[in-house]
DNA sequence: CAACCTAATTTTGAATTCAAAATGCCCGCA
DNA sequence: TGCGGGCATTTTGAATTCAAAATTAGGTTG
């Protein structure tokens, strides 16, 4: 299946920052690169703007999406909420050996933290989230989990991560291991969320400054909007 | 934009129940039916599909995608997330005018409920619950909640509404009228989990019996798996 | 009579073709 | 020199074409 291919390849370019957001995505170029007619790649472009990843405009061709301030916060205010759910849901299906796996990332993870090996870190980081979502065996929230935090993670590179927040994000972990260990559904729900409130403040504070010129929705305009509503 | 304008027509075709789950897509007949050729209504299948609205079989076209009793329980299960959230958000965010507006509809929806009109009571339930999401004002979840909420709906028909609990529905929605008043977002988010877990139980009673027997994943490989994680 | 094998037909997946829109280029002109 | 208009080129959106796979039908044989 030609298709589901090209779907995950440009998908994976996108998400490594191959083709960085808001770059033109010709197609010409990427069907040379990928060996395949203009068809199953436009197929493959309209799949991805469903999921938020492209952006096509009429007759102009499509963009990497370029999340905006706003839709960023949008995107991790969802995230939040559907980590929170992953957490309650895995605290009452987890099996052991889930928990063990999990417990073991964990290990090696505050590993990688001693190790002062950030990469390493964030794997790990990952893969424990991962496992929670997968722990809470539901394929629709897995699915939209995966998909909104890939649309998070493609612009990662605006976070860097200072040390003081490297050691709550530890004891954060623990704090999370410890709930499933208990399966403390609600407990787990918190942390998480504030976990990834963290996180979210690293990457407005590193991010907003910077993009705040060109995006059409920019900062100002989001402050306004939200006041306006209150 | 052909493109748009056939997804929306399909996917309307597949929530009308025009199209009934299950049931094989003839790519030849739709497109006669709209008069385009197969390159756009395919590429509205891909993007369907991706929805989880339709599934693909490779070389061997798509049908309406028919919800097992496995998947329609993960739906509710990320519905309540989505929901639950977007009632933390909206109390935090609801102007007066949109919750003058979701009283006015409630108003209507008792009014509804002592005319005994299902139909219309159906319709005021769902626009305050689009209400409640568009006062989150987050798009991301607008749309997550949009799509989740429309496979829902694809499979209303199973549910009959017992009069007892018709009654629950409407004292549920008083609660959410009042905590949106009192800006209360746990309160609210309670409540809209609880709201929709009633209504999944009536599908679960209604539809579990009669998709047993030919879904591949039915109640009892369902029973089993959950109970083999424990 | 039933099972199976083969050939025709249909249907799918992808490439190619074609028309319309947008982009870029060049020239004239103030 | 700077600006605008018109033509050529490129790019997009959609139809058509073509090859491969599946389905169907029919015939053969045990």
């Amino acid at each position: 299946m030609l298709h589901a291919e090209i779907v995950a390849r440009v998908r994976e370019l996108l998400l490594e920052g191959a083709i960085p957001p808001g770059t033109r995505i010709a197609e010409r170029e990427l069907c040379e690169r990928f060996g395949v007619s203009r068809t199953p790649l436009r197929e493959a472009l309209k799949v991805l703007a469903a999921e938020g990843l492209v952006v096509l405009l009429p007759n102009r061709g499509a963009r990497a999406a370029k999340p905006t301030s706003r839709s960023l916060q949008d995107l991790f205010e969802v995230c939040e909420g559907l980590e929170a759910l992953a957490g309650e849901l895995a605290c009452r299906r987890i099996t052991d050996a889930e928990l063990r796996a999990i417990a073991a990332l964990h290990a090696e993870m505050v590993g990688h933290y001693k190790a002062d090996d950030l990469a390493q870190y964030f794997r790990c980081n990952r893969l424990i989230h991962d496992a929670i979502v997968r722990a809470a065996d539901n394929a629709v929230l897995s699915g939209l989990y995966e998909t909104v935090a890939a649309r998070i993670r493609s612009v990662r590179y605006l976070a860097p991560m200072p040390s003081d927040h490297w050691v709550i994000a530890i004891k954060e972990h623990e704090g999370i291991l410890n709930a499933l260990e208990r399966r403390d559904g609600q407990g787990l729900a918190l942390i998480l969320r504030s976990h990834l409130r963290v996180k979210r403040r690293q990457v407005e504070e590193a991010g907003l400054a910077e993009n705040a010129d060109e995006a059409g929705d920019d900062n100002v305009t989001l402050l306004r909007r939200r006041q306006n509503r209150a």
